[in-house]
DNA sequence: CTTTTTCCTATCGGATAGGTAGGAATTAAA
DNA sequence: TTTAATTCCTACCTATCCGATAGGAAAAAG
């Protein structure tokens, strides 16, 4: 199960995802690497209420993992570091809730040698490298890109 | 991740299923439903070192969940109730771990609703809906059988 | 120099994980 | 009929973690 911190990470990414498609669009620069105009805590929780400080940390946490960049002071916040569509799901995952694979001894990041038992004949071992492998076929495809979509009704594809 | 409890669990299964399907080709009765000769707590422990304390509450657990049958006194012990191929590993960590799913708001067997975000608009209700699938894509097709299948070398597919 | 913001560290209460303790109930066999 | 081996039950314990809060320091804009 996710954390309330991941969760909350997610919404919070989600405002900002959609401001820096939204200022692309605009600015008919839909490949630019970095945003500009960084949206303040209190604006995200706002929109998604939640905590103040305890987004504070979440999104220090995004910070020192490299998806989000800062700006301090009077008119400062946060903002995307790459193009939406350059940061996977997984990336958010392993940065609070660390490890996505379901034992330490299959994990691709977080790896640790399990002791009890011999890997290379260990049954369990390779059925969960195989659950690990469905996990990220989802979570290193589906980037933050796909956050901001919402489903829309059939209208919206005719 | 999985809990020791499931870990334990299913070092404790692949005792009782190699014994299940050994007995199975003994007796030429590959396809009866329960498995009779008792495998005791203390025989699982002596294979798979582990608290014996420990395991037993686990072993409770998985007879509560209608996976194990057991024999009580001496002699005594627990055994599968049925062939290895029909109980998948969903149900195992289900009954130690609870839900399989990120999020509540996306489990089949736990559900509960999300009170914070409308879950048909809610970009991130439908990614982990598509990561609890490809989850159960593999904990729901292999089942405890496969815990047993130890991948020979090549020589063995020669 | 005041206000607004991020940044940092410490703390805290409650829940959960992992494991232990002690004995009751049941069964087989000596 | 006693003894030994086993499952069954409930309560408990302890350390860690989760979610959240507190209180400021540092930076930047006006």
């Amino acid at each position: 199960m996710l954390s309330k911190k991941a969760q909350y990470a997610f919404r919070a990414l989600s405002t900002l995802v959609r401001r820096d498609l939204a200022r692309r669009n605009e600015q008919n620069a839909p490949d630019s690497s970095a945003s500009d105009a960084p949206t303040s805590i209190s604006d995200m929780v706002q929109i998604h209420p939640m905590s103040t400080k305890f987004l504070e940390t979440i999104l220090l946490d995004l910070k020192r993992g490299g998806i989000l960049g800062s700006k301090k002071g009077k008119g400062g916040g946060y903002y995307l570091l790459k193009h939406p569509d350059d940061t996977p799901l997984a990336q958010v995952i392993r940065i609070l809730d660390g490890p996505i694979a379901p034992l330490p001894c299959v994990s691709l990041h977080f790896y640790e040698r399990c002791h009890d038992c011999n890997e290379a004949v260990c049954g369990l071992n390779r059925l969960m490298a195989e659950v690990r492998d469905a996990n990220l076929a989802v979570l290193e495809q589906r980037t933050l890109s796909d956050l901001a979509v919402h489903p829309e009704g059939a209208a919206a594809s005719a």
